[in-house]
Order: structure tokens, then C-alpha cells, then sequence
DNA sequence: GTCTATAGTGAGATAGAC
DNA sequence: GTCTATCTCACTATAGAC
């Protein structure tokens, strides 16, 4: 399947390698395609994994999760592509050839289930509103990784590289202070 | 190129026609895959335009934006896919030889850049805080077409169809309260 | 305007020498 | 383990009958 976007022709390319030699180490492309998938799930994880060491305000844990997010999706320019073409699949690929593919899966499905757990937890002590949870995280997720894989539409907005250290880092502010303010319960003053 | 993500049999078999019949009204597949975008993005824009018949209150306005929005996205199950696919094209093309790719591209970027009007008229307005405009506009959409594009992720998360009119309710009804939230300029109380 | 038949191209994958 | 050569097949596109 030529789904995944790329082509053997070019990853022998840019491998060095020649198409065939490939074939020695994966059984299919697609072999290929789910173990670099899987490998980019793993990096994005272990960058998250320090979030969840202790346990702290709800507020600030989230905080700490959408930045730790945003520093994995920029340090390659190719990975929240990647991330987002994992939902284009057309999941018509036989599961058992491809032991790979269900590790790539498992360990993305963990992103947003351990971040269910914070939000969840910020509603429960009352720090936020009574926001539906799954909806935030979605919210979380599609704001950060289209923002990442926007390319030229994002460039056009920006009027710069979405990738630059100010752009993050302007990132990092916009998002935690829009989470911030709009999942905080009113105070009632 | 079959970094459309359809190919021609499938399409032959979803029209009726077969494979060769669709070179008498395109001059080609990429053309083909052009109009159909081009027609997503005005209907889109078509869906937006009556909020922008009226200036209102920013606030107001832009949770009319985003209802809009999620209307059309939510109206079929391909939309948001195909809008997030159009982010990913190799611009490997020959745009002379396909007109219907540049009326697809300017219909794409004003959609943004009319709402930029909104998020900024907020902000000199002195009802949303200062926040960026564009990154504004990047959340607004990402989180609007990833939870649409987000197929069997979103729906293992929420638990149910992320196209049943109560998740879509459900849908206008977070997104609408976290930017009115979120952009809020803080009351000096 | 639609069809069948087919050409041309490039993809993923295999065989076998080294 | 990597290579060259080759196979097979699906795809886009064309030719020409109806």
C-alpha cells in the first residue's frame, strides 16, 4: 500500500540503502511503516512521562503536559504528520502479519488515557469547570497537533516558521493560558 | 498520483462509471481530486458566510463561527478527513495544468482569514485578553478538525459516534465555552 | 458519453549472486 | 546483509468501438 505516504524509492533514498536490503529487516513495508510509527509513539510517551512522576495540582499537571506535547511535536517537523496520517489508515491490513502495528497502537491509545486522568481529576477537586472530559482532551490533542502539522496554511498565519524557538515557545503560552482560563471554574466572588 | 488516498477503481465503483468514463469530464485524476475538493471548501465557506452579514459582538460572532463550523464538518463524515488530507499533498504538481487547485487553495485560506477578523476586533475591543490572533485561529480550527477527522481514536475516547447530533450539540456546546473562557479578557472585579 | 481493451508506468516484493 | 535484476500487479491514462 502506498498509504503511508512515502515510497520504498525514497526511503532507500534517503537511507542509503537500496530498496530490496529493507526487505531483510522487515517482512512488508508496512512491517516498516508501523515500527518508525511505533518508535515515534514511544518518543512522544517517554517525553510525558515525567508529568506523571508526582502527583500535583490538576492545573499545573495539565500544564506541564500540554508543554512536555508541545516540545515532542516540535523537535522533529515530520512528527505530528505522522501522527495525524495514523488516522487516515485505511485499516484494511491484516493484524497478524504486522506484530508492529499493535504496538504502535497501544502505546498511542496510552497518550490520551493518562491525560484523561488529570482532567479528570481537575473536575473532580473542583478546579475546573464541569467540562466533559474526552471533549477537553480532544480539544487538547487537535489543538496541538494540527497546529504542528499545519505546514504552509499555519506559516501563511504565523507569517513565519511554526518550528522557530519564539514560535513554540509563544505556543506553549497561548495554549496553557487558553486551557487555563477556559477550563477554570468561575469563581464566584 | 495516488497520494489522494482514493484510487480511480474505487472511484469507478462508488459513481457507477467505469474508470475511463471520469477522462471525459477531467482531464485527469489530480483534476478530478481538485473539484471535488474545491466543492468541500465552498460549501464550507457557503455555511460561514451568514455570520459575517452582521458585525456583533466578537464574542457573540465567533461562537457563531464555531457552530457553523462544526455544522458543516459534522454534515458528512468525510469532510474534516478531506480537509486535513489537503494539508498533507506533496506539492509535487503541475499547477498550470490544474485550474481547479488553485480555486480549492483560495477558497482554504479564507476561510481563516475572514475569522481572523472576529478574533482580532475581540481583542481591540478590549473583550478578549491579548492573545494571539493566529494561534487563536490554529486552535480554533485544530481543535474543530482533528475531533472531526479523529475517527475511531475520538470515538474509543468518547465512547459512542463523534456524528450523533448529541455529540455534535455536545461538541458546540465545549468549544463555545472554552474560547468564551479562554479569551476572556479577566474581569478586574 | 459511456464502454472494453490495452498501453505505460511505477509501486512493493522476490531470487540469487556476492 | 547488501546488492542487481527481475517479477507481479495496481494504477493512471489512452484508443477506439458503440
Amino acid at each position: 500500500m502506498g498509504s503511508t505516504g512515502v515510497g520504498l524509492r525514497e526511503v532507500a533514498e534517503r537511507s542509503g540503502f537500496s530498496k530490496s536490503s529493507h526487505f531483510h529487516h522487515f517482512s512488508s513495508k508496512e512491517e516498516l511503516y508501523f515500527e518508525v510509527l511505533s518508535r515515534v509513539h514511544a518518543r512522544i510517551e517517554k517525553s510525558l512521562a515525567p508529568v506523571f512522576e508526582a502527583e500535583s495540582d490538576p492545573a499545573l499537571q495539565l500544564r506541564s503536559w500540554v508543554e512536555a506535547l508541545i516540545d515532542a511535536l516540535a523537535e522533529h517537523q515530520t512528527t505530528a504528520r505522522l501522527l495525524l496520517r495514523g488516522l487516515f489508515e485505511d485499516n484494511d491490513w491484516v493484524p497478524e502479519r504486522i506484530p508492529a502495528r499493535a504496538q504502535a497502537e497501544s502505546t498511542l491509545d496510552s497518550i490520551p488515557a493518562k491525560a484523561r486522568g488529570i482532567v479528570q481529576r481537575g473536575v473532580v477537586e473542583g478546579v475546573y469547570r464541569n467540562v466533559s472530559v474526552p471533549h477537553t482532551l480532544q480539544s487538547l490533542v487537535g489543538a496541538t497537533v494540527y497546529h504542528f502539522a499545519s505546514g504552509e496554511i499555519g506559516e501563511a498565519l504565523l507569517g513565519g516558521s511554526i518550528f522557530s524557538s519564539e514560535e513554540v515557545q509563544r505556543r506553549k503560552q497561548e495554549m496553557t493560558q487558553l486551557f487555563d482560563f477556559g477550563l477554570a471554574r468561575k469563581s464566584k466572588s
